[in-house]
DNA sequence: AGCACGCCGACT
DNA sequence: GTCGGCGTGCTC
């Protein structure tokens, strides 16, 4: 019996605490327990028994736990592991990323489980004399009652007409049972139906069988291995996936699909759950907290073999784990940009590693990292060069927008080409895509007379024009303001907007083709939920011609009528001072690209851009991949970034920029202390100078030896405390904000 | 994260 | 004169 045990905690940067156990308490770890923390009662984790204690632990008194929350463990010992490597590897209290292993607590009330009434046939029920004298209505629903074997929730009756009164009737007749039965809510009711051939009927090509009988391969050898799947758009990796899922399963080992957003979720999930059935567990933010905690508790059950879900779920607590597969495994919504920041693809390697089990990362444009582990051979590559059904990529065609401008005025928005073609497509009855990744109307409302643009007062930005709504606001904070009728600065009436967004574009498109009927979709039009969804849908059943958007209309989607993708700014992004900024354009142009021609219809893809020669422009414009990798890989040899490479951002917060940058000047002399096997960059004013009212400067760690960074960032932040609180550390950053 | 302590500005 | 702002320290 232990005497002590180690237990997290869900504070920040606070490390394991020691507590007694009581004589007679038994405790395993993975249990939560209620302890005393300061002069407040907290719940963390036991995470070690018995562990080691230092000199002045051992000679003070020990607080006593007050409390076991739970008999069993909450949570599987591989679940505390996993999180326990999170934590240290993105400088993060172990409680913090043990907190994500967790479904979310319900709030307030207990919601936790939904219950429902199920009427059940009793023996007399089912017996056909003694149910002779039932009434019309009560035959119908002893009727319903049978055809559903036996039972069927209350619900459900009375959704086919028959009422609760006549249900009622029948238990008072010992006819049936009335129970409360707890059940899992179904997060898929009322999403898109399922398609109804499963999608494991469908037969692959060459290279889709190809592809799947290597996995399938190496996924019997059971141990841990990295696979990379490099489809190009349209190939069918997802038909692939579900193949090696299924084979997986019946092998008896568990299966964790993740998926980049919330808005590609419900496909995915919809797919899967045609494929799997009841075996399927979904995990994504959009779910409400009730509908999280059922399929929380149905996969740490055991019940489902299948697991699909959104970065967090990669902590679900699943055990027996043979296959973790990581869609679009680029993208960057895998990184949390908040702490803990971890990174959903690399902590979903690291637990196929601490499982034995097989990882397929898949994306029609693995990142730089993937690519090139897979170019050295550490990662085993696996290709699939052509579209499915033989169907061509698109035709791209780049527009340089300077010639526009030369021809039609800087006020240009739509290229002749690309307003052409939107008609053109219309005339055919054949649906386009049109993308900028940037909402609202305009970037900036300035002022003709002294040049002023309305900025945040928070923020180191100037705000976005929202035209419909009259207000300009921060995309970094909440603030928020009408349009002024005068250049607030000097008076001048004369007010201007200067860079476009999806708002405008939307307005612009429709004054190309006024016949069309077009919808937006960025995050102002879907923030309710089911919005997306629901455009979506309208677009899929083509009672839509053309959807403008941001990048959410990248992603994914598989609308086989689309045949026409415009781009409007190809360069947003390419200006910002982000050594990924390259890597991030090809891949949103060539997956957007991927968007046209995928039915029996080939497509076209039109780029304006104000740098077609650009390689990350002209590439994407080619689909070829491997030549943006080469180029790319060149760039990141020369100037010392990743993946040659790894880096750690801090960024120090304060009220004034002069004590943030005392503060940073501080913290990089500690970190250069002792000549460290990494390079200190800086301190230098962050990207974002001002950010919802904080002064911010950042110091850069480059280097190889990433325990080295990570060690050296622990130990100069112990030194300061007042300054580690103001710090936030990311590992491994995907942009350097 | 909370919660307490402590040191500087605007109020009954 | 205090009330209370947030900056800092601490949590087995």
């Amino acid at each position: 019996m232990s005497r002590t045990v180690g237990v997290a905690l869900p504070v920040p940067r606070l490390g394991l605490l020691t507590y007694a156990v009581p004589d007679g308490v038994t405790i395993a770890p993975g249990a939560r327990v209620s302890v005393p923390l300061g002069r407040r009662t907290v719940t963390g984790f036991v995470v070690a028994l018995d562990p080691p204690l230092d000199a002045a632990m051992a000679a003070s008194a020990l607080k006593p736990i007050l409390r076991v929350v739970d008999e069993t463990p909450m949570v599987p010992p591989a679940s505390i592991a996993l999180a326990r490597w999170a934590a240290e590897y993105y400088a993060a209290g172990p409680g913090e990323t043990l907190t994500l292993t967790l479904p979310p607590v319900a709030r307030g009330r207990d919601h936790a489980f939904k219950t429902e009434r199920v009427a059940t046939l009793t023996d007399a029920g089912r017996e056909p004399t003694a149910t002779a004298k039932a009434t019309a209505k009560q035959r119908a629903a002893l009727d319903a009652l049978a055809a559903g074997g036996g039972a069927a929730p209350l619900a459900v009756l009375v959704a086919r007409g028959i009422s609760a009164a006549v249900v009622s009737a029948l238990a008072a007749k010992g006819w049936a049972t009335l129970t409360a039965a707890t059940v899992d809510r179904d997060p898929l009711a009322g999403a898109a139906p399922a398609p109804a051939a499963s999608p494991l009927a469908v037969t692959l090509t060459d290279e889709q069988q190809i592809a799947l009988d290597r996995f399938v391969a190496m996924a019997r050898e059971a141990r841990f291995q990295v696979a990379v799947l490099h489809g190009v758009t349209g190939s069918g990796k997802t038909q692939v996936y579900l193949r090696l899922a299924d084979a997986v399963r019946r092998a008896g080992r568990r299966v964790l699909i993740l998926v980049p957003e919330i808005a590609l979720t419900p496909a995915m999930a919809a797919l899967v759950r045609a494929a799997f059935g009841d075996q399927v567990a979904i995990q994504h933010s959009g779910l409400s907290a009730g509908e999280r905690h059922d399929q929380w508790h149905r996969i740490r059950r055991g019940d489902v073999s299948v697991v699909v879900g959104t970065r967090s779920a990669v902590f679900a607590p699943i055990e027996d784990l043979g296959l973790v597969i990581v869609d679009e495994e680029h993208d960057t919504s895998y990184k949390q940009d908040e702490s803990p920041r971890y990174h959903g693809r690399d902590v979903a390697v690291v637990r196929a590693q601490q499982a034995g089990a097989l990882v397929v990362l898949g994306s029609a444009t693995p990142s730089l990292e993937t690519f090139q582990h897979a170019s050295t051979g550490r990662y085993t590559l696996v290709t699939l060069t052509k579209r499915v059904l033989d169907r061509p990529l698109a035709s791209v065609r780049v527009v340089d927008m300077r010639e526009v401008f030369a021809a039609e005025g800087p006020d240009a928005v739509l290229s002749p080409a690309l307003r052409e073609a939107l008609a053109a497509r219309l005339a055919d009855g054949e649906q386009s895509v049109v993308l900028l990744n940037r909402r609202g109307y305009a970037a900036a409302y300035f002022c003709r007379a002294c040049a002023a643009s309305l900025e945040c007062p928070h923020c180191s930005i100037t705000l976005t024009v929202h035209r419909a709504a009259r207000r300009a606001e921060c995309h970094y904070c909440d603030y928020g303001r009408p349009l002024p009728p005068a250049c607030p600065a000097c008076g001048g009436e004369f007010l201007d907007y200067r860079g476009v967004g999806t708002e405008r574009i939307e307005a612009e498109v429709q004054a190309a083709v006024p016949a069309a009927r077009v919808a937006r979709v960025d995050r102002d039009t879907t923030r309710r939920k089911g919005a997306i969804d629901a455009v979506l849908r309208r677009f899929g059943a083509r009672e839509l011609d053309v959807l403008v958007g941001t990048q959410m209309i990248a992603k994914g989607h598989d609308f086989p009528e689309v045949t026409l993708v415009g781009v409007v700014s190809a360069d947003i992004g390419l200006g910002v001072a982000d050594f990924r900024a390259a890597e991030r354009t090809f891949q949103l142009l060539t997956q957007v690209v991927g968007r046209a021609g995928r039915g029996s219809r080939p497509g076209e893809a039109i780029i304006q851009t104000l740098y077609p020669r650009h390689y990350g422009v002209a590439l994407a414009a080619r689909q070829d991949y491997a030549a943006f990798f080469e180029a790319e890989l060149g760039y990141r040899k020369a100037m010392h970034y990743p993946p040659m490479l790894s880096l750690v951002n801090l960024v120090v917060r304060a009220s004034s920029a002069a004590i943030a940058m005392r503060d940073a000047i501080q913290l990089a002399r500690a970190l250069r202390l002792g000549r460290p096997p990494f390079e200190v960059l800086g301190p230098a004013a962050a990207p974002l100078p001002r950010l919802r009212g904080d002064y911010r400067v950042q110091v850069i760690l480059k280097g190889t030896k990433r325990t080295a960074m990570r060690q050296a960032v622990e130990r100069a932040l112990a030194q300061y405390p007042a300054l580690a609180r103001r710090t936030t550390v990311d590992v491994d950053p995907l942009t350097m904000l």
